[in-house]
RNA sequence: GGCGGCAUAGCCAAGCGGUAAGGCGACGGAUUGCAAAUCCGUUAUUCCCCGGUUCGAUCCCGGGUGCCGCCUCCA
């Protein structure tokens, strides 16, 4: 079993090695916590979430870090340039703090509801300060980075590499740049590691001058280095981050160590909503809210956002959000046939019936997922096997490893498969039986009622040889 | 203008040089008191278009077309 991982950096899909044995180090970019999260939000975490759980059922533990942006977002690089944060807070007529405080524990919930596995830490770049001045004076030091006025800025020219995660070459850059160039920067496509602006509202005093703040880029290689080290094994984001986040996060940090970064750089293609881009004009920004709202649960979304291949592009619909309730509803059967098949219910003859098949479907489940996670090919794994259950073609021994398998493993990777015996209380029993009754005596007008009123609560009879079995729809 | 990615059935979505996985839906049949579930069968002679390489291309190359992302602190 050898895990192969694309790597943005290479653009090629290489052996994964991580730098200690048995260890992996991994940062994901997390939210700026300026706006509700949103499902393309969704599918870059739960990219990241994937990932580790793939690491962790590879027997590597993980130390993953998630950082939570809350300061010093521009919305442009242009001196009127606005902090997101402080924009959302002025519309809202709340101070930039309780903006991030609240959208971060809505940030959490939403994680905690599509079952996020938990990252070690969460940073707050607020909460890093300190760090971040560290890295910027000693890039100053190394003549890495220079100061104009209240401003620092990182001297591209200085770092030769930059340019090489991105594929934009620095000359490109300058010329078919929209941003205006900015007359103290040395040149056009440096980037700024601090700024200077007394209309800021989260603002720190430092040599540099009283009302201070952070660059983007600079918060993400201050934590990773905090939290991880100097050099990490894996480090995720949305392809967006690709230019110029990532690639400004490799000049600093290098810059400053002078060691490699991350070894393997990771981007989840964006989501398309009905087959074209996300947008708040064209009103389909969906959050997990406005998901559960159309009657979807979140482990529903969660299938949705990850039976497609990170790297491909994905496609969001309502029709979308059905189809996976559906799919996501055999995966939950098949738990459950397989759960009857271990008393003996639907199973093969002979105990042993099945065991190869079933191993040729864990292999396929392995080897999908070694290939850079491929998902929908462990997916189809798994649906082979729903339908080998299906078939009544395991006996009673594999039907106990096959769901120990789906139980402990499968679903310890794709987390959205319920996998827990349901349970009904004595009053839905008691009208089961007298639906039973209600069958036996021909009165089906009074069974239908039964039938109809359990549905209403949520409990779908099925009416097989061998009596009726309910289900929780 | 520069850089990168994608285009596979009604809808999603794998495959990426050897003759099209899987899911959802639909239709016909079996089963059922009726349903539901399940089973059987049908649903891409073909992978955006045009050239080329090859014994052979969905997969490689060139050129189109369309969509997506970055170059604007959006995952």
């Amino acid at each position: 079993m050898a895990f192969a991982v694309h790597n943005s950096l290479t653009r090629t899909k290489e052996p994964f090695r991580s730098l200690e044995p048995g260890v992996v180090r991994m940062y994901n970019c997390g939210p700026t916590v300026y706006s509700r999260p949103h499902v393309g939000n969704y599918r870059a975490f739960l990219f990241a979430d994937t990932l580790r759980r793939w690491l962790e059922y590879s027997g590597f533990r993980v130390e993953q870090v998630m950082n939570i942006t809350d300061v010093g977002h521009l919305t442009d690089d242009a001196d009127d340039g606005e902090d997101k944060l402080e924009k959302q807070a002025r519309k809202e007529k709340l101070d930039p703090w309780a903006i991030s405080r609240k959208i971060a524990a809505q940030f959490f919930a939403d994680l905690d509801a599509l079952g996020v596995r938990k990252a070690k830490v969460y940073p707050k770049a607020s909460e890093h300060i300190p760090e971040m001045l560290e890295i910027i004076d000693g890039l100053i030091a190394k003549g890495h980075a220079y100061v104009v006025g209240g401003d620092v800025y990182f001297d591209v020219k200085s770092f030769p590499r930059y340019g090489r995660l991105s594929g934009n070459r620095v000359e490109d850059l300058a010329a078919g740049a929209r941003i205006a160039v900015r007359e103290e920067k040395h040149n056009p496509e440096d980037f700024a590691l601090w700024k200077s602006d007394p209309a800021h509202v989260m603002k720190w005093a430092t040599r540099f001058g009283p009302n201070g703040f952070p660059g983007w880029h600079i918060e993400c290689s201050a934590m990773a280095r905090k939290h991880l080290g100097d050099r990490i094994d894996i480090h995720t984001g949305g392809e967006d981050n690709i230019f110029p986040h990532h690639e400004c996060e490799i000049a600093q940090s290098e810059g400053f160590t002078g060691v490699p970064f991350a070894t393997y750089w990771m981007h989840a293609k964006f989501l398309q909503v009905d087959g074209g881009k996300m947008s708040k004009s064209l009103g389909n920004v969906y959050s997990l809210d406005d998901v559960q709202a159309k009657g979807f649960s979140a482990r529903a979304l969660r299938f949705a956002l990850i039976r497609g291949h990170y790297r491909q592009p994905l496609n969001f619909t309502w029709d979308i959000m059905r189809e996976s309730t559906s799919a996501l509803e055999g995966l939950d059967d098949m738990v459950v046939r397989l759960r009857r098949a271990l008393h003996g219910e639907g199973a093969s003859p002979s105990a042993d019936d099945g065991l190869e098949s079933f191993a040729d479907v864990k292999a396929e489940f392995e080897a999908a997922m070694d290939d850079d996670l491929n998902t929908p090919r462990a997916l189809a794994a798994l649906f082979k096997l729903r339908t080998h259950v299906l078939e009544g073609r395991l006996g009673i021994s594999a039907a106990a490893v096959a769901l120990q398998f789906v139980e402990r493993r499968a679903n310890s990777v794709l987390g959205c498969i319920q996998t827990e015996a349901a349970t009904i209380d004595a009053e839905i029993e008691t009208l089961i039986e007298q639906r039973q009754a209600a069958r036996k005596a021909k009165d089906f007008k009074e069974s239908d009622r039964i039938r109809d009123e359990l549905l209403a609560r949520g409990i779908v009879l099925e009416d097989g040889q061998s009596g009726v079995t309910w289900k929780r729809k």
